[in-house]
DNA sequence: CTCTTTGCAAATTTTTTGCATGCGC
DNA sequence: GCGCATGCAAAAAATTTGCAAAGAG
């Protein structure tokens, strides 16, 4: 993770150029608290929760609210400058624990399965994971919009 | 998906025993509402969030409690008899939006990047994700105890 | 000057916890 | 019968929303 502090670092201009370039194509305004709140998350490498991010951006601008952080958090993500981890706010839970994917639309929230096609192995795991602990489980998740919500956008 | 219906059926009976195989070894009491609550997440197909589960087991026994539910399904994910979608309640943020995965400890919580070494290629999606949609982040999580836990729990 | 965005507060939703009673072992 | 597990209720945590005031374009 370290080895790539300083390519981070360097790469925080043109994340901020893209932020404000991203605004502007969406009609969003360059607000200081939003400005704020994008380089809190694009500079940690902590993945952090809304009250982290939070706590982090008080630091800069004593009265941030929260609920703030959590609009700016949502638009920042529909605009493809950070991305969440898991999922949205609710837990959801499988209970079939043979080998497969998720696809998970953005739009309608809805979770698809994705079994292996016949014929089809393991997915490869990353060379990196070597040292980091024991693997106990795998999920990939694929996300974006699915068939059904692509159409009624057409309509 | 639906091609998998009747594998689910006939496997239901070999998820069944290992459920009650589990809860003995663990020293858990094989209850009424643990097997329903189990039997509700194994049977259904849409990755049910606890308030569905609820909603489920209440059709077959009218009082079960939505904090009885919260706490199976929790003990269940401890026994590796299903999987959590995403991760645990909170919502986390990754600003860095290079290709990367997410080794997630699941006994402190942290989450760990996992950047690609020198040469490997990006990973492969899965076949069957053809026709669901249009992808547009790919996620790989792995879930496992990292080696800081692994020294403590040894300690 | 206009209209989005913010902060505040309060509401909602999701999840957790304490405690007396009930049921599996 | 013993003791974990449940149900109830209430608390805590996480997230969302309505509205007047502030600030970006």
């Amino acid at each position: 993770m370290n080895q790539h502090k300083t390519e981070i670092k360097t790469e925080l201009q043109n994340r901020l150029a893209r932020f404000e370039e991203q605004c502007r194509a969406k009609g969003l305004r360059v607000t200081q608290q939003r400005r704020e709140i994008f380089c809190a998350v694009a500079q940690s490498c902590e993945h952090p929760s809304a009250e982290k991010v939070f706590q982090a951006v008080r630091r800069a601008m004593p009265n941030v609210s929260l609920d703030t952080v959590y609009r700016t958090l949502a638009s920042l993500e529909e605009m493809d400058l950070l991305m969440r981890v898991g999922l949205s706010s609710k837990a959801r839970f499988d209970g079939d624990l043979r080998p497969h994917c998720h696809f998970v639309c953005t739009r309608c929230g809805e979770v698809y399965d994705i079994f292996p096609q016949p014929g089809e192995g393991p997915l490869p795991l990353p060379a990196g994971v070597q040292g980091m602990g024991e693997v106990k489980q795998v999920n990939l998740q694929l996300r974006g919009i699915c068939k059904k919500c692509q159409q009624e956008h057409k309509a």
